[in-house]
DNA sequence: ACTGTTGGATGATAGATAACATCCTAAGAG
DNA sequence: CTCTTAGGATGTTATCTATCATCCAACAGT
């Protein structure tokens, strides 16, 4: 059953969309082809017309992931100050909402660790994508270039983290500490901007 | 071939210390039955006598593995100050060594993102394995115990996101970048230290 | 006899291919 | 420019092989 070139190219997008929702919800290995497919409303058979393999996937889907959030960083709108720019994006990033839905999330929380023993391809689309983040905070904060690199990069970790073990854990208490305190440490790291 | 009464008790270790160390290599479903025990030299089939399930395994190993963080906490000798014992357990935590080799590491870095997602049991490890860290740390730092038990948290989310950070990055610049920027923060962190 | 180990069996599921049906697209004829 | 047609792109179903977790019967040391 061929297809247009628009409902192939619309196929292709909707097995990225699911499939960079999917992959943050169950991880690299957690996810089949087949149910991919079939989230895109498709079945497996036809995934290999659209990727080389599993890994080729993982890689559009991972970049679909990190533009997911530069969405997410854009939630402030483009007119506010950088200061609201950065509270909003670690207000939402170290929120119960993104802990408790992963699949709209960061994928750096989500399978960055099985993507540290992924194949190059896919590692090399998560150094850009962090290095994407820690830019995007970096140009907010105040001071020489150096610095505000470190700041953002610790910004970054305390957030992955914070998500990360708010996540593992199950106690409401716990959650809770964790997230609030990175949420402190953050706002102080953004006091001091432009 | 049967084995004495320790012998058992023996292999039984072994699977789990073998175990704890692969979980952190590879993963849960990253890990087959089949390469535990080959790994721990034995074969597949003895599996379950040892465990009701993969997943009775991975408590156990969870716990063992947690077992090894508070090995690396004490990394610095029970008689050095709350200060050096703080430093060395973040300096070791924040290394390229720790980064390199997570079967000897900390097990939320290395597979906490999957833990969120597996049973129950394996998340009550988790949870307690957590709070184990956070209290730990807790101890070693100065002023009020709420306050105290924030930093807590702080310091181990900026480690526990800064070595899943900078393990997803194949870049050698900003993994420095990273785990320097958290070592920072952990310094300032434990400065205040009785 | 009991119990832990072995090696193999089982059924499910994984990623990846193949044969086949469909029908879009581009090139050439008029 | 329009119509036709050959060829290839795209999706479906069925299937391959490998591997997974789990279980079991036979063996062997206590």
């Amino acid at each position: 059953m061929r297809m247009s070139r628009e409902a192939m190219a619309q196929h292709h997008q909707e097995i990225v969309t699911a499939g960079a929702r999917l992959l943050r919800e169950r991880g690299i290995e957690g996810l089949s082809v087949a149910d991919l497919m079939q989230a895109a409303g498709l079945t497996h058979g036809g995934f290999y017309r659209h990727f080389a393999s599993k890994d080729a996937f993982v890689c559009e889907a991972t970049d679909a992931a990190f533009g997911g959030v530069a969405g997410m960083r854009n939630a402030a709108g483009p007119d506010s100050s950088a200061g609201e720019q950065l509270a909003a994006f670690s207000d939402f990033y170290l929120s119960q909402a993104h802990c408790g839905e992963p699949g709209i999330g960061c994928p750096i929380a989500a399978y960055g660790a099985e993507a540290a023993r992924a194949s190059g391809e896919v590692r090399a689309r998560f150094n850009a994508g962090v290095e994407g983040v820690v830019e995007w905070i970096a140009e907010r904060l105040d001071g020489p270039e150096v610095q505000r690199r470190r700041r953002a990069a610790e910004m970054l970790a305390v957030m992955v983290g914070a998500v990360v073990a708010a996540r593992a854990v199950g106690s409401a208490g716990l959650t809770d500490l964790i997230l609030s305190s990175a949420r402190q440490r953050t706002a102080e790291l953004a006091a001091a901007v432009h």
